[in-house]
DNA sequence: TGAACATATGAATATATGTTCATATATACA
DNA sequence: TGTATATATGAACATATATTCATATGTTCA
Protein backbone atom coordinates (compact mmCIF):
# COMPACT_ATOMS: atom_id res chain seq x y z
CA UNK A 1 0.00 0.00 0.00
CA UNK A 2 2.11 2.62 0.87
CA UNK A 3 5.63 2.69 0.08
CA UNK A 4 7.99 1.08 3.05
CA UNK A 5 11.54 1.66 2.25
CA UNK A 6 13.34 0.95 5.71
CA UNK A 7 11.47 1.58 7.93
CA UNK A 8 12.19 -1.77 9.76
CA UNK A 9 13.13 -0.60 13.19
CA UNK A 10 10.78 3.39 13.22
CA UNK A 11 7.65 2.68 13.57
CA UNK A 12 6.41 4.71 10.32
CA UNK A 13 6.41 4.87 6.79
CA UNK A 14 8.84 6.91 3.93
CA UNK A 15 7.03 10.40 3.14
CA UNK A 16 9.95 11.99 0.42
CA UNK A 17 11.65 9.34 -0.66
CA UNK A 18 13.33 11.48 -2.74
CA UNK A 19 14.27 14.01 -0.46
CA UNK A 20 15.46 11.15 1.76
CA UNK A 21 17.81 9.73 -0.63
CA UNK A 22 19.34 12.99 -1.80
CA UNK A 23 20.32 13.67 2.32
CA UNK A 24 21.50 10.21 2.42
CA UNK A 25 23.94 10.56 0.07
CA UNK A 26 25.27 14.30 1.27
CA UNK A 27 25.54 13.14 4.72
CA UNK A 28 29.38 12.47 6.21
CA UNK A 29 30.12 8.80 7.46
CA UNK A 30 29.26 7.70 9.86
CA UNK A 31 32.76 7.49 12.09
CA UNK A 32 33.15 12.09 11.28
CA UNK A 33 29.81 12.13 13.08
CA UNK A 34 30.91 10.51 15.76
CA UNK A 35 34.34 11.73 16.38
CA UNK A 36 32.26 15.51 15.83
CA UNK A 37 29.80 14.59 18.41
CA UNK A 38 32.06 13.54 20.83
CA UNK A 39 34.86 16.23 20.51
CA UNK A 40 31.29 19.08 21.85
CA UNK A 41 30.80 16.50 24.10
CA UNK A 42 34.08 17.36 25.43
CA UNK A 43 33.03 21.28 25.15
CA UNK A 44 29.52 20.86 26.61
CA UNK A 45 30.67 21.07 30.26
CA UNK A 46 31.22 24.40 32.42
CA UNK A 47 34.20 22.85 33.87
CA UNK A 48 36.00 22.04 31.05
CA UNK A 49 34.86 25.21 29.00
CA UNK A 50 36.25 27.13 32.14
CA UNK A 51 39.84 25.21 31.72
CA UNK A 52 40.01 26.10 28.24
CA UNK A 53 38.97 30.02 28.67
CA UNK A 54 41.78 30.29 31.18
CA UNK A 55 44.20 28.29 29.33
CA UNK A 56 43.34 30.64 25.93
CA UNK A 57 45.21 33.04 28.91
CA UNK A 58 47.88 31.31 29.94
CA UNK A 59 49.37 28.10 31.08
CA UNK A 60 48.64 27.01 34.25
CA UNK A 61 49.19 24.16 36.78
CA UNK A 62 46.50 22.04 38.29
CA UNK A 63 46.56 23.45 41.73
CA UNK A 64 45.96 27.07 40.11
CA UNK A 65 43.00 26.16 37.88
CA UNK A 66 41.38 24.52 41.11
CA UNK A 67 41.86 27.70 43.07
CA UNK A 68 40.84 30.02 40.24
CA UNK A 69 37.23 27.86 39.43
CA UNK A 70 37.31 26.87 43.12
CA UNK A 71 36.83 23.20 42.66
CA UNK A 72 38.35 20.27 44.26
CA UNK A 73 41.91 19.50 42.67
CA UNK A 74 40.89 15.89 41.57
CA UNK A 75 38.05 17.47 39.97
CA UNK A 76 40.38 19.50 37.85
CA UNK A 77 42.59 16.62 37.08
CA UNK A 78 39.95 14.20 35.96
CA UNK A 79 39.20 16.94 33.47
CA UNK A 80 42.38 17.53 32.04
CA UNK A 81 42.94 14.08 31.33
CA UNK A 82 39.21 14.64 29.60
CA UNK A 83 40.68 17.56 27.51
CA UNK A 84 44.44 15.98 26.68
CA UNK A 85 42.61 12.77 25.23
CA UNK A 86 40.65 14.49 23.24
CA UNK A 87 44.01 16.46 21.83
CA UNK A 88 43.21 20.03 23.53
CA UNK A 89 45.42 20.38 25.63
CA UNK A 90 49.56 19.56 26.40
CA UNK A 91 51.29 19.72 29.48
CA UNK A 92 54.55 20.22 30.24
CA UNK A 93 56.20 18.93 33.69
CA UNK A 94 58.50 21.43 36.10
CA UNK A 95 59.42 19.15 39.09
CA UNK A 96 56.02 18.09 41.25
CA UNK A 97 54.07 21.15 39.60
CA UNK A 98 52.16 20.05 36.16
CA UNK A 99 51.75 22.75 33.51
CA UNK A 100 48.69 22.42 31.15
CA UNK A 101 48.23 24.91 28.07
CA UNK A 102 46.50 24.94 24.74
CA UNK A 103 47.23 22.17 22.08
CA UNK A 104 44.85 23.51 19.40
CA UNK A 105 45.08 27.55 18.86
CA UNK A 106 41.76 27.13 17.07
CA UNK A 107 39.42 26.24 19.30
CA UNK A 108 39.00 29.68 20.48
CA UNK A 109 37.29 29.69 16.99
CA UNK A 110 34.36 27.30 17.91
CA UNK A 111 34.09 29.55 20.94
CA UNK A 112 33.70 32.36 18.82
CA UNK A 113 31.40 30.77 16.63
CA UNK A 114 29.58 29.54 19.42
CA UNK A 115 28.85 32.79 20.77
CA UNK A 116 27.65 33.98 17.75
CA UNK A 117 25.01 31.68 17.93
CA UNK A 118 23.75 32.22 21.81
CA UNK A 119 24.02 36.18 21.45
CA UNK A 120 21.55 36.34 18.73
CA UNK A 121 19.29 34.25 20.17
CA UNK B 1 52.34 29.75 56.15
CA UNK B 2 51.94 28.98 52.14
CA UNK B 3 49.68 31.61 50.79
CA UNK B 4 45.95 30.87 50.87
CA UNK B 5 43.85 32.84 48.94
CA UNK B 6 40.66 30.84 48.35
CA UNK B 7 41.44 27.31 48.61
CA UNK B 8 38.43 26.81 50.57
CA UNK B 9 36.82 24.11 48.63
CA UNK B 10 39.71 22.84 46.90
CA UNK B 11 42.42 20.59 48.59
CA UNK B 12 45.32 22.90 47.46
CA UNK B 13 47.70 26.37 47.55
CA UNK B 14 47.55 28.57 45.31
CA UNK B 15 51.07 28.12 43.29
CA UNK B 16 51.04 31.51 41.11
CA UNK B 17 48.84 34.19 42.13
CA UNK B 18 49.60 36.71 39.70
CA UNK B 19 48.30 34.11 36.76
CA UNK B 20 45.43 33.07 38.90
CA UNK B 21 44.20 36.78 39.11
CA UNK B 22 45.06 38.03 35.64
CA UNK B 23 42.93 35.02 34.12
CA UNK B 24 39.95 35.58 36.42
CA UNK B 25 39.91 39.02 35.08
CA UNK B 26 39.60 37.94 31.40
CA UNK B 27 37.38 35.04 32.16
CA UNK B 28 33.56 35.53 30.55
CA UNK B 29 31.14 35.60 33.21
CA UNK B 30 29.77 32.47 34.68
CA UNK B 31 26.39 33.21 32.28
CA UNK B 32 27.70 33.02 28.74
CA UNK B 33 30.17 30.27 29.89
CA UNK B 34 27.37 28.20 31.00
CA UNK B 35 25.08 28.74 28.04
CA UNK B 36 28.15 27.84 25.30
CA UNK B 37 28.51 24.72 27.24
CA UNK B 38 24.79 24.48 26.95
CA UNK B 39 24.77 24.85 23.17
CA UNK B 40 28.09 22.60 23.23
CA UNK B 41 25.93 19.92 25.16
CA UNK B 42 23.37 20.07 22.32
CA UNK B 43 25.80 19.19 19.69
CA UNK B 44 27.51 16.43 21.32
CA UNK B 45 25.27 13.68 20.11
CA UNK B 46 25.20 11.55 17.08
CA UNK B 47 21.83 11.54 17.07
CA UNK B 48 21.06 15.67 16.76
CA UNK B 49 24.18 16.08 14.75
CA UNK B 50 22.85 13.86 12.09
CA UNK B 51 19.56 15.47 12.26
CA UNK B 52 21.20 18.62 11.78
CA UNK B 53 23.47 17.48 8.83
CA UNK B 54 20.26 16.13 7.00
CA UNK B 55 18.97 20.15 7.57
CA UNK B 56 21.66 21.25 6.25
CA UNK B 57 20.51 20.01 2.93
CA UNK B 58 17.01 19.91 2.92
CA UNK B 59 13.83 20.75 5.11
CA UNK B 60 12.33 17.30 6.52
CA UNK B 61 9.87 15.93 8.28
CA UNK B 62 9.59 13.70 11.26
CA UNK B 63 9.22 10.72 9.49
CA UNK B 64 11.65 10.94 7.14
CA UNK B 65 13.95 12.00 9.48
CA UNK B 66 13.21 8.73 11.15
CA UNK B 67 13.44 6.68 8.43
CA UNK B 68 17.20 7.96 7.50
CA UNK B 69 18.33 8.01 10.86
CA UNK B 70 16.54 4.18 11.00
CA UNK B 71 15.37 5.27 14.56
CA UNK B 72 12.22 5.37 16.52
CA UNK B 73 9.90 8.32 15.42
CA UNK B 74 9.45 9.07 19.07
CA UNK B 75 13.34 9.41 19.26
CA UNK B 76 13.44 11.65 16.76
CA UNK B 77 10.30 13.65 17.82
CA UNK B 78 12.30 13.77 21.22
CA UNK B 79 15.46 15.43 19.67
CA UNK B 80 14.11 18.01 17.21
CA UNK B 81 12.62 19.24 20.89
CA UNK B 82 15.82 19.53 22.36
CA UNK B 83 17.15 21.37 19.12
CA UNK B 84 14.11 23.33 18.94
CA UNK B 85 14.56 24.56 22.41
CA UNK B 86 18.43 25.63 22.03
CA UNK B 87 16.99 27.78 18.70
CA UNK B 88 18.54 25.37 16.24
CA UNK B 89 15.49 24.42 14.19
CA UNK B 90 12.41 25.27 13.00
CA UNK B 91 9.21 23.68 12.18
CA UNK B 92 6.32 24.76 9.96
CA UNK B 93 2.91 22.41 9.10
CA UNK B 94 1.73 21.36 6.24
CA UNK B 95 -1.76 19.26 7.78
CA UNK B 96 -0.42 16.24 9.60
CA UNK B 97 2.50 16.55 8.62
CA UNK B 98 5.83 18.82 10.71
CA UNK B 99 8.49 20.32 8.42
CA UNK B 100 11.52 21.04 10.50
CA UNK B 101 14.58 23.41 8.45
CA UNK B 102 17.57 24.31 10.16
CA UNK B 103 16.89 28.04 12.26
CA UNK B 104 20.45 29.22 12.55
CA UNK B 105 22.51 28.96 9.21
CA UNK B 106 25.83 29.35 10.44
CA UNK B 107 25.62 26.10 12.59
CA UNK B 108 27.43 24.71 9.78
CA UNK B 109 30.62 26.85 10.69
CA UNK B 110 30.28 25.80 14.39
CA UNK B 111 30.62 22.21 12.68
CA UNK B 112 33.06 23.27 9.74
CA UNK B 113 35.49 24.41 12.89
CA UNK B 114 34.91 21.40 14.84
CA UNK B 115 35.96 19.28 11.82
CA UNK B 116 39.22 21.17 11.49
CA UNK B 117 40.15 20.16 15.23
CA UNK B 118 39.28 16.21 14.65
CA UNK B 119 40.76 16.01 10.81
CA UNK B 120 44.26 17.61 12.21
CA UNK B 121 44.24 14.95 14.86
C1' DT C 1 65.72 8.60 54.35
C1' DG C 2 61.53 10.84 55.59
C1' DA C 3 58.28 14.68 55.48
C1' DA C 4 55.71 17.83 52.55
C1' DC C 5 53.47 18.67 48.49
C1' DA C 6 51.63 18.39 43.43
C1' DT C 7 49.29 15.41 40.71
C1' DA C 8 46.95 11.13 39.16
C1' DT C 9 43.73 7.55 39.65
C1' DG C 10 40.15 4.09 41.07
C1' DA C 11 35.85 3.42 43.43
C1' DA C 12 31.57 5.22 44.86
C1' DT C 13 27.74 8.18 44.32
C1' DA C 14 24.47 11.26 42.51
C1' DT C 15 22.68 13.18 38.58
C1' DA C 16 21.84 13.80 33.70
C1' DT C 17 20.55 11.98 29.40
C1' DG C 18 18.97 9.06 25.29
C1' DT C 19 15.81 5.67 23.84
C1' DT C 20 11.69 2.97 24.07
C1' DC C 21 6.96 2.06 25.11
C1' DA C 22 2.42 3.41 25.62
C1' DT C 23 -0.58 6.76 24.74
C1' DA C 24 -2.43 11.41 23.71
C1' DT C 25 -3.35 14.91 20.23
C1' DA C 26 -4.42 16.57 15.81
C1' DT C 27 -5.41 16.32 10.99
C1' DA C 28 -7.21 14.11 6.71
C1' DC C 29 -10.40 11.57 4.42
C1' DA C 30 -13.80 8.01 3.39
C1' DT D 1 -18.47 10.22 12.51
C1' DG D 2 -14.91 6.81 12.53
C1' DT D 3 -10.47 5.21 10.92
C1' DA D 4 -5.77 5.93 9.56
C1' DT D 5 -1.76 8.46 10.10
C1' DA D 6 1.80 12.08 11.72
C1' DT D 7 3.54 13.92 15.65
C1' DA D 8 4.10 14.90 20.64
C1' DT D 9 4.68 13.62 25.28
C1' DG D 10 5.18 11.36 29.89
C1' DA D 11 7.02 7.49 32.39
C1' DA D 12 10.38 4.01 32.78
C1' DC D 13 14.80 2.27 32.12
C1' DA D 14 19.53 1.85 31.08
C1' DT D 15 23.63 4.18 30.49
C1' DA D 16 26.86 7.96 30.75
C1' DT D 17 29.09 11.41 33.31
C1' DA D 18 30.85 14.82 36.92
C1' DT D 19 32.40 15.18 41.43
C1' DT D 20 34.21 13.56 45.75
C1' DC D 21 36.90 10.70 48.71
C1' DA D 22 40.68 7.95 49.67
C1' DT D 23 44.88 6.79 48.24
C1' DA D 24 48.84 6.03 45.11
C1' DT D 25 52.75 8.05 42.60
C1' DG D 26 56.47 11.00 42.02
C1' DT D 27 59.34 14.99 43.19
C1' DT D 28 61.73 18.27 46.32
C1' DC D 29 64.25 19.33 50.15
C1' DA D 30 65.77 19.12 54.91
Amino acid sequence: MTNQINADSCNCNIIHEDVVNRVKQVMPQEEKLYDLAELFKVFGDTTRIKILYALFENEMCVCDIAVLLGMNQSAISHQLRVLKQAGLVKFRKDGKVVYYSLDDEHVKNIFDQGFVHITHK
